[in-house]
DNA sequence: GTCTATAACGCGATAGAC
DNA sequence: GTCTATCGCGTTATAGAC
């Protein structure tokens, strides 16, 4: 089996493009000129532009959801698991920038049954968060402090980081790894 | 001067469904419909499309940039003067929380000028806060630390406040504009 | 697997009656 | 100021030749 098959190389560039300019925004017809082919080709592999989309939003918020249940039931700190979280969040925005660009700016574009598995998938991720800040909290690991304004303060930038990166070289990539998770869990952290 | 005219209607009308599904997914046909009228008579009161979205986008901006410039050359600390850029930034949440969302998912869809002006508007901010963040790690108000991050955490949250915003109650917002500044600055501020 | 041709439809915007 | 009617164009997707 190949590394990249023409279905998976249309994914990326579409993600590439819906990434710049928006789900709605790209017509077919880009799509497919950017690859050098005509649009109608393109339904030889893939079924519509919509599938498109699933793919590449669903496939990022799994693995997200996979990270999550993994590190969720461990037996180590709270403020272990967040840091490790915070590192799967730069993995996956180097390794997946375009489709984590995606998944932010397009899911609501998503068609019905898509849309389902997708906010499932985030409302489960955003509670097994809560749950690992409360624990922190309550076990004095972490500072009392209002958990949804935290919440959504880590959550938010960890989600838009890929802003962020793209506009910034590799080297501050290792900046970014070592002092992200003191910027976000600092003044949180008990001492 | 009636206090909202026709025209506002429409763009506050407007800004309702790009909000909540997008520019390029909300037709003239889908907005004259919510009006209650038809498409056609638009265009009495609006010239394009495109003229609503940057009403909507510019006039935030704008209140942003001068809230700034009113704050920036003040003889107060860098901490008190981020205090009330947050403060400006949970305010503006509250009163024009679609125009906000608009501005933050739609602003790429605006036109050649109309973009140029966004642009400029959004980089001169972020310069000048950047300069009060760095005049108060000079000053030993605030801790060192890598300032881009810092810059990059804060903005990013304040920005996506709406999504946070619109998910509370108004009892809320009181804890969020007490614990918020908290939160973004604590552990950041000098003790 | 890519092509040309085209179906079926929705889009932004305008003209002109009322 | 709103309406009906319509223009010209772009959209996703399909059919069938090569």
């Amino acid at each position: 089996m190949k590394v990249t098959d023409r279905k998976t190389e249309i994914i990326l560039t579409a993600a590439k493009l819906f990434r710049k300019k928006g789900y709605n925004a790209v017509s077919m017809r880009d799509l497919a000129s950017e690859l050098g082919i005509k649009a109608a080709s393109l339904y030889n592999h893939i079924k519509s532009k919509q599938e498109i989309l699933s793919e590449i939003v669903l496939q990022v918020a799994e693995r997200f959801t996979t990270h999550i249940d993994e590190i969720y039931p461990q037996e180590v700190s709270s403020i272990k698991k967040l840091e490790a979280i915070i590192q799967n969040h730069i993995e996956i925005t180097i390794q997946q920038t375009d489709f984590l660009a995606c998944l932010n700016n397009d899911w609501m574009h998503l068609a019905e049954e898509n849309l389902q598995d997708y906010l499932k998938m985030r409302n489960d991720y955003e509670e097994k968060f809560r749950k690992i800040l409360l624990d922190g909290m309550v076990k004095n690991e972490l500072e009392n402090r209002n958990p949804e304004i935290v919440i959504f303060s880590i959550l938010t930038t960890l989600r838009t980081l890929y802003l962020w990166y793209s506009k910034k070289s590799s080297i501050e990539v290792e900046v970014l790894k070592k002092d992200l998770p003191k910027t976000l869990l600092n003044g949180l952290i008990q001492n």
